[in-house]
DNA sequence: ACCGGTCACGTTACCGGTAACATTATACTT
DNA sequence: AAGTATAATGTTACCGGTAACGTGACCGGT
């Protein structure tokens, strides 16, 4: 083994060709003669020798790498986006640097260094605060952004589609004859939760059920958050029949604390959630919820990153996918 | 805006000087005159300098870019450790690529490309099969396996101490008065399963109560083999007073089935897990588990492996973190 | 006044690839 | 047979930094 690992150089005079042949032979850039092209993969072989990524970043001015900036990488959710990501970036011969950025100005420090100093290609944004973060980012920078979509419309997005999600949740429970029907949703800055409770309101508007501003609840998407949207659902004078949750989450607190009163699921409250992550069959009794599929989202923002990095995909897009409900115990016995 | 970056050239000429007088500006490597030095850092405001990574990689022949390899991104103790050391690799200066790989074959090719052709500086590697991993990377490569500890002490590692969990989690069982009490593992292969059951056994032998082969059923770390490890125990001939589940998904699996039999918990059946997921105080009841701070872990491989790159740490090392029992409600009425 | 040393800075080469152009040898026209 | 295209390969420069060494000005000692 060399101490040093091999060049093209090197290969080259093993092979007794310049450094070109060998440039064009691991490029299959140019037509090679076999019998040379023989040689240099004999020496290529003999030698060990791998292309460096580095130099090869150097003479293009492309470094093959996307970024991934989420507020966390634990949370299910984003950790499916970004898995998805991964993998779809892999297939089109790109490596993904992802990390966590909690506020705008981690955010904005992060950009810098990953678009300034790294000069990846381009940049994947899991966040629900998209206009703030769009201006951390240099014009005309590939980025797309995942989680909701601008209103300005040259931002490119992909996402769920939440308020047709959140309005076939509230439809499903209308379907069971709900008439008083509360939520608890994200944060309201967030256009994500924002959106699905217009999707709620819309749903509920077609029935002809009355809107209970009471009935909201604003959480913040974590369990705890549920469990407080429950207590505070119970302090009113007479409790809604069903709650929608805007994620799966907080419709765990609110199962649980519901339980805990005594209620019985889902016959004096039905629960429905958004996210089908893979332990809401294990909630007791197993969730009803909206399922979303995060690895295609991951899959479709890659894609369209690199679409448009080399401007193949000449206009931006915002792309919205669909969920689909997954019937489970906690809206109707039969359920499942 | 200028149309392409500017480089260390553009500042010289811009602040008069040579290339170098810049670098050394941007490095402190050397004394500059104040005066100079104030010119040199106008230029590069005024044109937005920002050194290359890729160039000063070239140079240097390291990229201060370490790579994560593990099974999947998504699973939460998975997600942690990546997140820790996603964080503590930034504060070090380095970036860190997280990359998936399901079999040996994904494994071996993502280890020859990251290595090979991306020349990261370094590897932590999260995954149970550490010494069959291990071929895989070049001999004297910088790599921390994270997850589990090889007999062989000269591969770095950071883990939990799982036989030390385990017996803890045995010890807390039998000293709420259980005498049999049953275990549901991960799979037999895994060195982190194995310890797990070693603490087991230890704990059950030091107390002296038999140790009954029918009462350890293997799962795989879901919440499905958890239901389905219940569903064995349950067809035994009489049910045992308590179940030690490897982690907390597995007990979510066996707590839920056990409701679904009917079983009180924990009056007729107490459950312990190891993981402490966010959720699992959530479970109903609220899940009793040992504690394990899996960010941690991630955190110490970061540095151990950035010790060895550097080779500030002489030495291989063999960490162990420990875990701590968190009381909550599956184990005992009054836990909590 | 001469010499050696240090400070501040410039020059040149190099890291390992790729791009553009130059150079052969061979084949094909006419 | 001379002229010209073309295929196969070589030469040189370049990407944007860093390292090693060179140079001139200024200093103090004798």
């Amino acid at each position: 083994m060399p101490r040093t690992r091999s060049t093209i150089r090197d290969v080259a005079r093993e092979a007794g060709v310049s450094h070109q042949t060998v440039s064009r032979v691991i490029n299959e850039s140019a037509e090679v003669l076999p019998e040379t092209r023989a040689r240099v993969e004999a020496a290529i072989a003999s030698l060990g020798f791998r292309p460096s990524a580095i130099a090869r970043s150097m003479a293009h001015g492309r470094t093959n790498t996307l970024a991934c900036i989420a507020p966390n990488l634990t949370d299910y959710t984003l950790a499916s986006v970004i898995e998805g990501a991964e993998l779809e970036a892999r297939r089109l011969g790109y490596f993904l640097l992802s990390s966590s950025a909690n506020d705008a100005q981690d955010f904005h420090a992060l950009v810098d260094e990953l678009v300034g100093n790294r000069r990846v290609d381009g940049l994947i944004v899991i966040n629900p605060y998209i206009d703030a973060r769009y201006e951390s980012v240099p014009q005309n920078f590939p980025v797309v952004f995942v989680g909701a979509c601008s209103h300005d419309k040259s931002i490119c997005s992909v996402s769920l589609d939440d308020e047709r999600a959140a309005y076939d949740a509230t439809r499903h429970l209308i379907a069971l004859g709900h008439q008083r029907i509360a939520m608890v949703t994200g944060p309201v800055e967030e256009d994500c939760s924002r959106d699905r409770s217009d999707g709620y309101l819309r749903a509920l508007q077609e029935a002809g059920l009355p809107v209970e501003p009471a009935l909201t609840i604003e959480g913040d998407w974590s369990a705890t958050s549920g469990k407080d949207a429950m207590i505070a659902l119970a302090q009113g004078k007479h409790l809604p029949s069903a709650i929608f949750a805007q994620n799966d989450r907080m419709a765990l607190g609110v199962l649980h604390t519901a339980r805990d009163m005594g209620l019985r699921i889902p016959e004096q409250l039905a629960v429905i959630g958004v996210d089908d992550m893979p332990l809401s069959s294990y909630f007791d009794p197993p969730l009803t919820t909206m399922h979303q599929d995060m690895p295609q989202i991951g899959r479709e923002a890659t894609l369209m990153l690199v679409g448009t990095i080399n401007k193949t995909v000449e206009a931006c897009t915002q792309m919205k996918l669909s969920a689909h409900l997954i019937m489970r115990q906690s809206t109707s016995e039969g359920g499942n």
